[in-house]
RNA sequence: AGGGGAUUGGUGUAACGGUAGCACGACUGACUCUGGAUCAGUUAGUCUAGGUUCAAAUCCUAGAUCCCCUGCCA
């Protein structure tokens, strides 16, 4: 674990909440069955949730909230909810809820294991929050207001004009049969809506008489047509963090000016609650922590805008790997383990700031340099001909699968007469430090021989389609008898034995560190080549390599094999590319 | 104009009145059968101006800049 990390402002929230026992401790009936159950008996409640709306997919964005909702639980053995707000029939599908559940369970925030608080739907408590609204009315805290909505944004005031409704005063009779005709269904979309009476001039609009219900006659995912009014968010919000014994409700920062709202309404619904009181017992309290978002560069992550680039056809859909989405990133080959340390690493602040692309790509190399098989593919191939190379002679020499664990083993890799290598790996007129293929240089076919440039072959147009080396016998396996050295050492693969590869290889989506930034409209800054496909050649071994698997092929990067692979038609996707200090200074 | 937040190297993040540290990046060098990895090192920072204090990133005052807020979205 990284005990040694120090803690952020929101884990020093829980750990001083724990200290002066602000939430209690888990008890029987509260803590849960089993291991995990008993050991959380009687330490102090950390229960946490990630509360999506089920109308899109998921992002690196939530991966940050779910890594803190869930890490938290986890660290302190509590527990975590995974809880759909599904409080608007209009917008939100199932397809998402489906989708929603394999990428957080990817993640590792699993709901259901030792720290899993189970799976809720905010439409699991509509008849609650119901009653509750009924209460409001009667305590005279809540309003049916018949203004249209137009006529509400009319009357929304401004900084320093408070807004207006004229049945902020109805009766609370009034209001009571009103709303209990929105729910039996007697009115018509937005015909009323049900309002907070709380401040027509808070300098805080959220403050002036908020709605809660609002009319809407269209089936609902899951209750189907239970219902005809549904609750706002606001109002929604906090009953579900309370009935689920929520401690510590953690959001962005854009809710920050919503916290009054979320402590108005429990603070409402508590009042003159209490034991011997005819409305009950009182109800918990979360309590609103916001933090600030993910925001990578490079990339944009809101719901519509990457909607338009899926109908646009920008991207090949939501697990296009080139999307920022949880999907895409772990069809690119994303492991989670890389996405949960990156979100550890990113720490947790009210600070709104950009995460650099390569920081994230710095978290996926760090973990696949640990656990990549190692394999040679070229994906640019030149023609190479050994031309001291015996007749038909095939010479299988070993190679090491991981140098980063030797547990990995060795495998056999065929060496022949006809080779293809990197066609950047070769220039005719090299500039000073290219280490690698040139005429007269000579060089290490990994695992295999020294090479030398003998001379090359060109095409009509003057283009190098091969190169005719020869080979030192003595330096098999890699080294050189006498002593000699080489600056270079090169992948390659023997032609006769290669296996077809098309290589799918990415550049970020936008070539704005912000995409937009400077014309207004994100579109502008799309990157044009940011697919580029090349037929690659990789080794025999890699024939039997299954949907998902990842490699490092060397040199070159790792990669992941696509789903579209079929039998004999090997389909890759380059997850990242190696840290190359040659590309870096042959540019500058 | 009003309300709510934020401000530490290029980026992210610590330091909670007492040595401004860590990570990513960049740059050197060493090593290397991946120009990868690894190792060693360098670079560079407290938004501004006052004040309190033996001592201020931290406390106080004033200002600057940026973000959020006038959906029957979440």
């Amino acid at each position: 674990m990284s005990d040694e990390r120090p803690l952020n402002f929101i884990e020093q929230i829980v750990e001083a909440d724990n200290a002066s026992g602000k939430w209690g401790v888990w008890e029987q009936g509260d803590a849960g069955e089993g291991e995990a159950g008993r050991a959380r008996l009687g330490r102090p409640r950390v229960h946490t949730r990630f509360p999506p709306e089920p109308n899109g997919y998921l992002h690196i964005g939530h991966a940050k909230a779910i890594c803190l909702n869930f890490g938290l639980a986890a660290r302190h053995g509590g527990k975590f909810n995974l809880r759909f707000d599904d409080t608007n029939p209009s917008k939100e599908e199932q397809e998402y809820v489906d989708a929603i559940k394999e990428d957080v369970r990817w993640l590792g925030a699993d709901w259901e294991g030792p720290h899993g608080g189970g799976m809720f739907w905010a439409s699991d408590y509509f008849e609650r929050m119901y009653q509750f609204a009924e209460e409001l009315v009667q305590k005279g805290l809540a309003y049916v207001c018949e203004l249209p909505a137009e006529e509400v944004a009319k009357r929304r005031g401004s900084p320093g004009v408070p807004a207006t409704s004229p049945f902020r005063d109805r009766p609370i009779e009034e209001s009571l049969r009103l709303l209990r005709e929105m729910r039996a269904g007697k009115h018509a979309n937005g015909a009323m809506t049900l309002r907070a009476k709380i401040d027509l001039a808070s300098p805080n609009f959220n403050l002036r008489d908020p709605v809660m219900y609002r009319i809407v006659h269209e089936p609902h995912h899951n209750t189907g047509d239970a219902w005809c009014i549904y609750p706002m968010y606001d109002w929604a919000h906090g009953i579900e963090d309370s009935i689920e014994g929520i401690t510590h409700s953690i959001c962005t920062l854009e809710f920050e000016n919503h916290r009054p709202l979320y402590d108005w309404f429990l603070d409402a619904i508590n009042r003159d609650r209490g034991p011997g009181s005819r409305w009950g017992p009182r109800v918990r309290h979360p309590q609103q922590i916001e933090f600030s978002k993910f925001r990578p560069t490079y990339t944009v992550l809101s719901k519509r805008n990457l909607l338009k680039m899926v109908q646009d056809g920008v991207v090949r859909g939501w697990d296009d790997p080139r999307m920022p989405t949880l999907r895409g990133m772990r069809r690119r080959g994303y492991t989670p383990e890389a996405i949960r340390t990156l979100c550890e690493e990113i720490g947790v602040t009210k600070v709104e700031g950009f995460i650099e692309i390569a920081k994230i790509e710095n978290a996926i190399r760090d973990h696949l340099n640990r656990v990549s098989p190692r394999r040679m593919a070229v994906l640019r191939p030149l023609k190479v001909t050994i031309t001291n190379w015996p007749e038909g002679k095939v010479d299988w020499v070993e190679a090491v699968n991981n140098p980063e664990d030797a547990s990995a083993g060795t495998r056999k890799v065929p060496f022949a007469g006809t080779l293809y290598v990197e066609r950047d790996d070769f220039m005719e007129n090299p500039p000073k430090k290219f280490f690698r293929l040139s005429p007269g240089a000579e060089v290490r076919l990994r695992y295999a021989y020294f090479i030398r440039c003998e001379g090359v072959k060109k095409d009509a147009n003057g283009e190098v389609v091969e190169l005719l080396c020869t080979h030192d016998p003595a330096t098999r396996g890699g080294d050189a008898p006498d002593g000699r050295k080489v600056k270079a050492t090169l992948h390659w693969v023997s032609a006769a034995h290669a296996v077809p590869i098309e290589a799918r290889l990415f550049d970020r989506l936008f070539n704005a560190e912000e995409p937009g930034k400077r014309t207004g409209h994100y579109m502008d800054d799309l990157n044009p080549s940011s697919l580029e496909v090349v037929r690659a050649q990789g080794e025999p071994s890699l024939a039997d390599a299954a949907v998902g698997d990842r490699f490092q092929f060397e040199r070159m990067g790792y990669f992941c094999v696509d789903r579209d692979t079929r039998p004999g038609a090997l389909v890759v996707n380059r997850t990242v590319t190696l840290k190359d200090s040659w590309a870096k200074a042959a540019q500058g």
